[in-house]
DNA sequence: GTTACTGCAAAGCTTTTGCATCCCT
DNA sequence: AGGGATGCAAAAGCTTTGCAGTAAC
C-alpha cells in the first residue's frame, strides 16, 4: 500500500487490483490478459482503465512495454536491465536475467548515444517441444 | 525480374513496384511507407495488395516482420541475420551488422530448443542529438 | 472541495477479409 | 483457360478518447 502510494497516483480499488496483478508477474501480459484477471476480482473493471492504468504506470517508469510480439503490446513490470526468450510457438515470454557485454561497432558509437539494449532469443519452449510438430 | 519470378509469385506490375521499392531498402518500412511510395509509380495501388504481397513475402521467406516499434509493423528485406539500433526519438531503424557471441545461461538450454537471437540496440540518432532537446 | 479516476460508448488506427473482376502464365 | 492477384469496401482487432458521474485525497 504505501509502497504503492508513493507512486504518486491515487490509489482506487481498481488500481490496486492491476498492481497486485502485475506485482512480481513474469507473465508479460497484454492489456487484455490483465483486463481479463483482474475483472475476476473487479467485475466492474473497464478496459478504459486497464489502458489508462498502464498509461500512468510507464509514465512512472514501472512498467515497461515490450516490443516483442506483433500481434499486441505486452507489458513487463521488472524495469531493471533483462533479456527474453520467446517461444515461437506459443508466443512465451521468460526473462533472462544474465548479462551480456555487447557492444555496438565503434563508427556507430561515435555518430549515436546509446543507451541500452534489448536481446530477444527465439525458440521452442519445453512444453512446445512435447506437443511436437518437430 | 528472373530473380522475382524464381520467388513464385506471379509478377504484376503492383508487385514488381513492391519489390523494387524493397531491394536494398534500409529503412525497415511500414506497410504505409510501402504503400505510399509504391503509390507514387502507381497511383492504383491498393492497400490491400501491399498487405496481401506482404504477406505472400513473409511466407517464402523473402521479407522479415521486425516486432520493433509498437505503433505499427515494420518490414525488413534483410533476411540474414543481423541487429538493430533504434532512435528512441525518431524511431529510425539503421541495421548493426556485426555478430555477437551471446548465449542463454547452460539452464535455459538443457529446456529450451534455442533457434537465434536478435539484438536491439537503443539510442539517439545523430539528427535527434543535433535538434537538442538533452 | 478539488482533482483525478472510472466506465461507457464512440472513435481511431492498423490489419484482415470477402468478393467480383482482372490479368499473368 | 485457369488460378492467382487486384481493389474496393466492410469488418475485425487493438488502443485511445470525450465526457458525465464518482471517489480519493
Amino acid at each position: 500500500m504505501e509502497k504503492y502510494r508513493r507512486i504518486g497516483l491515487k490509489l482506487t480499488p481498481q488500481r490496486l487490483a492491476v498492481l497486485q496483478y502485475l506485482e512480481g508477474n513474469t507473465d508479460h501480459p497484454s492489456a487484455e490478459m490483465i483486463y481479463n484477471e483482474v475483472k475476476k476480482k473487479y467485475p466492474m473493471m473497464s478496459f478504459a482503465t486497464v489502458y489508462k492504468t498502464i498509461e500512468a504506470l510507464k509514465k512512472n517508469g514501472h512498467l515497461l512495454e515490450l516490443t516483442i510480439d506483433s500481434e499486441r503490446r505486452r507489458y513487463d513490470p521488472e524495469t531493471g536491465q533483462h533479456h527474453h526468450l520467446i517461444c515461437i510457438r506459443c508466443k512465451r515470454i521468460s526473462d533472462i536475467h544474465k548479462s551480456f557485454s555487447i557492444d555496438v561497432p565503434a563508427e556507430t558509437q561515435e555518430s549515436f548515444d546509446i543507451i541500452g539494449n534489448h536481446i530477444e532469443f527465439y525458440g521452442i519452449c519445453p512444453k512446445c517441444k512435447q506437443k511436437g510438430g518437430n
